[in-house]
DNA sequence: TTTTGTGAACGTGTTCACAGCG
DNA sequence: CGCTGTGAACACGTTCACAAAA
């Protein structure tokens, strides 16, 4: 199997979710054109990414949705469960907690972490805080990925943590960028960025092509 | 001024967080190779992407620190205040109202909607909870930014309502593709994305190249 | 005829490598 | 000599266009 982009990656969990809502409105077949439709994208970048994976569909007919939609789930590796350490009880880790959607996904948090006293020991979503200091025997628990949602300040210390726990996933949602072994995969959810860009974009729609002087020509 | 890449500016949020950290440290100037190192990126890029603004740099010395932090803030629009619409009081909708973070970077939410009425009149970080019904009003509150932190099924329907209040840019928070005018700016932060996409990886590490027989060569 | 699967063409973003300046 | 700024080379991802299958 050739290397798939990440690119890839993304829109088949697009599809996934898409092909979700399309069964639950009783269609049984779907063509390339039609999901391209619902993402905004082409049909022939639809083909193309699931062709990386196999020939799930029929000539003439399309995809077959319920058969298509377990093959994602099997690529994308969810139709198992995943352990789940959180690092971090605040406002973002509290929000994951709380968030029904990842379990319906297959990734259940098994324990949650911090360093603030205050916070260990408090029950949160059924959990107790335990002292971060205890996470180097979190390996013990068979933890596949951690999540971090702590402070900037904290992150790449508690990556290494997590490393050193045995996690093969890290889920990061500290804004800085982080550096772990080749073997283990690392994602970051970046809010700060993506408000930054939007920034960006809405502060270059005002003024185009300015170049030095704001009343010149 | 050329098409500047979304890359591009992706990767400017970077510098300018690096920059902070770097002045913080006391330092007055900075290659592009140690920008890049600390991002994890080559020096090329670095000065290809702020090649894209100006010359910034002296040849033989660096970037002054201070001076190109100063820039890049400019050129993200981060020199001047957004008023933000957050549409969902939900746990994510309540993570970003005690996120201070946004505030210092010129994100100032000036209302908060929802659509459960066991919320709507609650106080949240300081500010009522409103009836989403009450959101065609808000375009007279100049918002330029709506933040949807709401369920996948009504994402699409608050996109709208946030444009029809004449917002200019949208950040998403609910998994699923949106629809605006051209002249709406929108990103997207999907956490379950990223999630699957760690799935699909650790998913591949077990198994790299299986095709049909899991026993078979 | 419809729609997939895919090599080829295309466009975009990244890296190389070096001229130019300090 | 050190480091920036940048055209040229390269790699990668997307789109086109069509043969093959239903």
């Amino acid at each position: 199997m050739a290397r798939i982009s990440e690119s890839t990656v993304r829109r088949l969990s697009h599809y996934y979710r898409v092909l979700a809502e399309v069964e639950a409105e009783g269609r049984r077949m779907i063509s390339s054109h039609r999901l391209a439709e619902r993402e905004g994208i082409t049909s022939a970048q639809v083909r193309k990414d699931l062709s990386c994976f196999g020939s799930f569909g029929r000539r003439g007919l399309g995809y077959n949705v319920q058969h298509l939609r377990g093959e994602i789930r099997s690529i994308l590796g969810l139709d198992r469960r995943w352990r789940v350490l959180l690092v971090g009880a605040g406002h973002i880790g509290s929000a994951l907690l709380a968030y029904r959607g990842f379990a319906a996904q297959g990734f259940d948090i098994v324990a949650v972490y911090d360093r603030d006293p205050s916070r260990i020991g408090q029950k949160n979503a059924g959990l107790v805080v335990q002292d971060i200091a205890d996470l180097p025997r979190a390996g013990a628990q068979g933890a596949e990925v951690g999540v971090i949602a702590t402070p900037i300040k904290s992150a790449q210390e508690v990556a290494d943590a997590l490393v050193a726990a045995g996690v093969r996933g890290i889920l990061n949602f500290a804004p800085r960028k982080l550096f772990v072994p080749a073997h283990v995969a690392l994602r970051t959810v970046d809010m700060t960025m993506e408000f930054e860009s939007l920034s960006f974009e809405l502060h270059q729609a005002r003024a185009p092509r300015r170049r030095r002087a704001p009343s010149g020509g």
